[in-house]
DNA sequence: AGAATCTAGTTGCACACGCAACATAATTGG
DNA sequence: CCAATTATGTTGCGTGTGCAACTAGATTCT
């Protein structure tokens, strides 16, 4: 079963081929997002979505699914951020377990010039390599992808149980 | 330029989507990955790309730049598969200083199982998701952008100096 | 109500990564 | 032919990340 190459190997390409061109245009993009704005790609998505939503606040394990972070990854990010000046933890009055993490006054001010900054480097990058209708199509299925996979069990894991034990030689 | 919002947002969403995505089917695929063969993506990236080499063989130059790693990382990763017995390094005989990484008859073994696992893994994860056309559509897409990309200053940068200083605030 | 279970978020730990500096060898220039 | 420059690959160092274990608060069940 499963013996053949051919029609499979294309999805096993198209798979690396999202990993290369996303870890490609990050290589470009977060340089020039450090010198420009003093931020790394990881706290430049966790403001993004503060800003984007209302109140520039997010629960904290809200942030982490909507981030490429693990909520422990996330704390620390928010700590950075929090050191920065730029984000606030906040208690959650009715879980009082939990806790937002607020864009402060500087926080905005950073990404209200990071952003135009940001958005232009990305049209430096993209420009001419796609077209507009191109773009919007890899949008819409990128999105696919991504909601096809938070809809799976994204927090704990639970059906792993069909092939069971490691099958490849012994590897360590 | 480039100061509105609206059109120019859309990119910086699709970039994120591109980032999320990946990072999204990384996620899933990774952990079984390395239940299924006991690699990791990188390790997995990198045999992949000895598999497909005449020789199964490549210079670890040629291998940094197509995979997802710098020259500092891929080093350590063929380290480590170097001790686990599936790559060998070999000296190359035309220029004393470079390297070849070989998959060893091991490393073969094991990525002929691992390959149709993974295969088969990546078909749970994608099936329904996407047309076949879409996947084709999606592929030659990504391939534009890692291609446009590949053509930049990969090794070192040069065009550094248009735009000069930090802008934003004092952010440490 | 009280115990068991589950969820939100944080931390110890180990590991992998990238950057910058380095060693070594090839190439170019005087 | 020997010096300066460039290219290949490896290491020291600092940092960021995820996993697993943990604390604390909510929820459910009897």
């Amino acid at each position: 079963m499963a013996g053949e190459q051919g029609r499979d190997d294309e999805r096993v390409t198209t798979v690396g081929l999202l990993f290369e061109s996303s870890a490609g245009v990050r290589r470009v993009l977060e340089p020039q997002l450090l010198v420009d704005s003093g931020l790394s790609n990881h706290s430049f998505d966790v403001l993004v979505r503060l800003v984007r939503s209302p109140g520039f606040r997010l629960r904290m394990s809200e942030l982490a699914s909507q981030t490429t972070l693990t909520p422990s990854g996330l704390t620390r990010s928010v700590d950075r951020l929090e050191e920065s000046g730029m984000v606030a933890r906040e208690a959650c009055p009715e879980d009082r377990r939990g806790a937002f993490a607020v864009l402060t006054a500087k926080g905005q001010a950073v990404m209200a010039e990071a952003m135009p900054l940001h958005v232009a480097r990305i049209d430096d990058l993209l420009d001419g390599v796609l077209t507009p209708e191109e773009e919007e199509t890899l949008a819409s299925m990128l999105r696919k992808i991504r909601d096809h996979i938070r809809g799976l069990g994204l927090s704990t894991a639970c059906e792993e149980s069909e092939s069971g034990a490691p099958l490849v030689s012994g590897v360590s």
